[in-house]
DNA sequence: CAAAACTCGGATAAAATTATCCGAGTTAAC
DNA sequence: GTTAACTCGGATAATTTTATCCGAGTTTTG
């Protein structure tokens, strides 16, 4: 579904928020443990975010990474994956057809828009701060 | 969403269908030609789909790949897919957690949950057959 | 039986994605 | 001003996916 890039984002986002909500900062090293994700190849998906906006890193010691307690609630998980996975998962053909559209349809074309518009619909209406929330609640889970 | 593999295997599927379906039987190079795939590749891609007999596969001259008209209307996309590109679509945790269920969720578990489960249920849902049918009328297309 | 038209399958190559290395710059604390 | 704790970003490596090469086997036709 989403690229592995993608992944460690949304939960690198997701464990950022967590933090950010309490007031607190986090960095690259405490990210990557909380996601069970690799450190370095993390590093460049938050390089990204930031240049993106979506997250605000500060250098040197006690650096790290944070989020505006009030852009919380108004990230959502489709700004994350348009940044990392682009725009293919939304527009893309089902069956990899260059030009898919309602006037030259591939076989599944009305049947995959029903879907791709539900993910973008979940993904559009799902923040930041939602899923924050359960993590820190302990309801839901960012590693194995 | 699916891998290029399995984009090929679901265009040659439906290309082999409309042949089939009017008693004609088709080879690689008139596949790789409907469907605008690279040929080599997509060899593969029919070697796998015959020996999980999705497709006949008649060698020697005049040969090539051919559906019993009977099985037409029961081989489903779900099919093609499994095969190619396995459960992972089906069941994988859309955040890539190992383990994420019911009891350790992800924080996006539930959410899609619902979207693979839709997923599942048209290509479930959807017969070569239907789809075939759209391709020789002149509705769908297999390549742009 | 020779030639032509096919599929089969092992091997290799190219491209994209994922992962790591490392030197450089920034900032806080002492 | 030196050290420690960070991020930044270019370069390289490993892995996976996609694509191609090619010799071998099968079948029909003449």
């Amino acid at each position: 579904m989403f690229s592995k890039a993608c992944e460690y984002g949304l939960k690198a986002m997701i464990s950022i928020s967590a933090k950010s909500s309490r007031g607190e900062r986090t960095n690259l090293k405490e990210i990557a443990g909380d996601i069970d994700s690799p450190e370095q190849f993390t590093a460049k998906v938050l390089q990204q975010l930031s240049r993106n906006k979506l997250i605000h890193s500060v250098q040197g010691a006690y650096g790290g990474f944070e989020i505006p307690k009030d852009k919380l609630s108004k990230i959502r998980l489709i700004d994350i994956v348009r940044t990392i996975d682009g725009e293919k998962i939304f527009t893309g053909c089902g069956l990899g057809l260059e030009a898919c559209d309602a006037n030259r349809p591939c076989p599944i074309h009305h049947k995959f828009a029903e879907i791709r518009n539900n993910l973008a619909k979940v993904l559009n209406e799902t923040s930041l701060e939602e899923l924050a929330t359960g993590v820190t609640g302990g309801l839901t889970f960012l590693h194995r």
